[in-house]
DNA sequence: CCCGACTTCTACGTTTTGTAGAAACTCGAC
DNA sequence: GTCGAGTTTCTACAAAACGTAGAAGTCGGG
């Protein structure tokens, strides 16, 4: 239940970096203004996948302002780890798994997985 | 393009764990015997499935015996280190996501990855 | 009380997945 | 060489997810 389809990683991918809450208008706008190819869409679109990303869960709104105003739920490095930890989690051999994944690191990454490691 | 649907991982699970390459009969037999709710399908059904998964590249089949027979390119441990490999890799700060995920992992498992770092 | 901005409801086209019958193919038996 | 049982491929359809948006309802300021 956590893929998400392209519009709604657009939106995801929006909120995640914007600041603040933002209204639906200023998503639609910012939308439009994606490298590549700009989406030139509709309100309403942006309100419908807005409100299927808050029932995902990803996604909560202030109601009481009069333009509602959205934000991501978590970060997107929370997003991100979590899902690491979803496709972890349906393995038999977990261990197995993570020494592929290690494996399969940057020297960089594997150093800085040390670090974490040690002082936690 | 690498979700899976209810039926297509079931069909996964059973040729990760099967010791050999299986047909689409013998692979229907199993869906079968599943614990809880055994399928009862068609075999067409099980060849649909499994040609979809070729086609997403999960699975390869020996064309020159008369029953085809199927299994996984990859081992289970493979894949799903892929899919966190695949995670990880929409982030913008990978970092932080390792931060994240060693965060939430059992200090048993801290102590394996540990070991791997170490090693490797 | 009315208007315009905002939200919710409803709807439809497309893609993905579950499901399988109909049609085509293959190989051994006769 | 042909026939049939077993296999595979083709075609099809229903349900769910997603992209998309118009129509209808709601709310606050004037």
């Amino acid at each position: 239940m956590a893929s998400l389809g392209e519009l709604e990683r657009s939106v995801m991918d929006l909120l995640w970096s914007a600041p603040e809450a933002s209204t639906a208008n200023d998503l639609r706008d910012r939308l439009a203004l994606v490298e590549g190819q700009g989406k030139d869409l509709a309100v309403t679109t942006v309100l419908t996948v807005l409100s299927r990303l808050e029932k995902k869960g990803l996604v909560e709104r202030e109601r009481g302002t009069r333009p509602h105003r959205y934000r991501a739920v978590s970060t997107r490095e929370d997003h991100t780890a979590r899902l690491m930890h979803e496709a972890l989690g349906t393995a038999t051999d977990r261990e197995a798994v993570l020494a592929r994944f290690i494996g399969s690191v940057s020297e960089a990454e594997a150093a800085t997985l040390r670090k974490l490691l040690a002082s936690g």
